[in-house]
DNA sequence: TAGATTGTTAATCGATTAACAATC
DNA sequence: TAGATTGTTAATCGATTAACAATC
């Protein structure tokens, strides 16, 4: 379960295409091997091997990696083996998608509050929560002990909704907004820039054209 | 605006994080120094100036960059200086979000039209666009010589909505769903993991707690 | 001019890949 | 046993950083 060595970036950067690969397959696969994960996502199959030994998995000779075994060493390794606690600040479109992703809770976050500014929404239900008025943000995130907070508002808005949630005890600033967030130290503000994984898709496209043409998959911003 | 020598995937990685930065500067700034743009994003001056060089970005010494002159730049670089048409399927809250994004405007894609299989959706309005029936997705796509498919539809659906895609002609899939799409050579599929920025983070936060604690500010998904 | 900044060449560092041993 | 696969050591390759020259 502890990292053997050290992780690189790289290869922690790889680790969630795993994860989603892994629970794409039929529910009945039992065993998958380091060429066919490899070969699936475009990679070398020793750089598999050793991503996945870098964080202690283990396959056996001849038959390859457990599925199930794999998928849950991977997302503990990632989460630390915990579920922590997030608050969602903005119950717009985006707001809304996340609170009812499933994706999240596959990495062990679970969406406990949400919060609007917007007097027409407190009160109301969504998704099993119900809205709540920013004055609550702060005392809610530490009843709550939330480690995360997620900001879905406008990006006027965003630097205040993070300083909330900084005052309410949150480790990870999760932004969706456009602004460009300062945070104290020790605080991890991850900045969300949706479509820059499609403008990398659209550049590869071009080199595609520019050279010869031939089949490429890009996974999860990470290409080979 | 060409490419001076070979762009690495890690400068191409980084290129979008530049691109928010810039954008998140206050409107009546116009020039910007690499170790500016280095310290915010938790990264080395030199690599900055290396990236920047490396697409055909020119700054000027004891001034720096032009911050207008470099957005466009690199946003032109990222798509070929064109402008794609998009179609989305799947109008739940993450389409509705992604549909109204900005994000995409930024970048150079536009959506032009949306479809849903939902029936009771079919006719409605939103965001501007009249929702369509799956049936219209092919000539439609044919019609606008759409580039992008977006895929926001639950992952059953997943594969079928590829396919019509490739049949109407798109070159880039963007996929939200949790599936693992196949499809024919040439065809990007660019798989959306959207909590794994947010797993990663977790990751970070948990080796800043094993060693000795300092702040850390990583973004877009690409860490210093 | 002096000083700040870009741009470039060389050195270091780290990640990927190749070759091969170990295992079942 | 033979063969397929993992795991590891060494070599290659590429990216980052350091030192410094060029520029305004």
């Amino acid at each position: 379960m502890l990292p053997q060595h050290h992780v690189s970036n790289c290869t922690l950067q790889r680790l969630p295409l795993y994860v989603s690969f892994l629970r794409s397959l039929p529910e009945d696969a039992r065993n998958i091997s380091s060429t066919e994960i490899a070969k699936s996502l475009g990679l070398n199959p020793v750089q598999v091997r050793k991503d996945l030994a870098a964080v202690g998995s283990k396959g056996r000779p001849r038959v390859g990696y457990d599925i199930h075994w794999l998928t849950g060493h991977l997302t503990a390794y990632l989460s630390g083996g915990e579920e922590y606690s997030a608050v969602l600040v903005g119950l717009g479109n985006l707001g809304r998608a996340l609170t009812a992703h499933s994706s999240l809770a596959d990495y062990g976050f679970a969406v406990k509050a949400v919060f609007d500014s917007n007097q027409a929404l407190v009160g109301s239900w969504f998704a099993g929560h119900q809205v709540q008025g920013m004055h609550k943000l702060v005392p809610v995130c530490q009843q709550l002990q939330a480690t995360v907070g997620i900001i879905t508002v406008p990006k006027e808005q965003a630097q205040p909704v993070c300083d909330l949630l900084v005052t309410g005890g949150v480790r990870i600033v999760w932004n969706f907004s456009t602004a460009h967030l300062t945070a104290p130290q020790g605080i991890i503000v991850q900045d969300e820039d949706i479509a820059a994984s499609l403008a990398l898709a659209t550049r590869q496209m071009l080199s595609q054209q520019q050279a010869s043409p031939h089949s490429a998959t890009i996974q999860g911003g990470v290409s080979a």
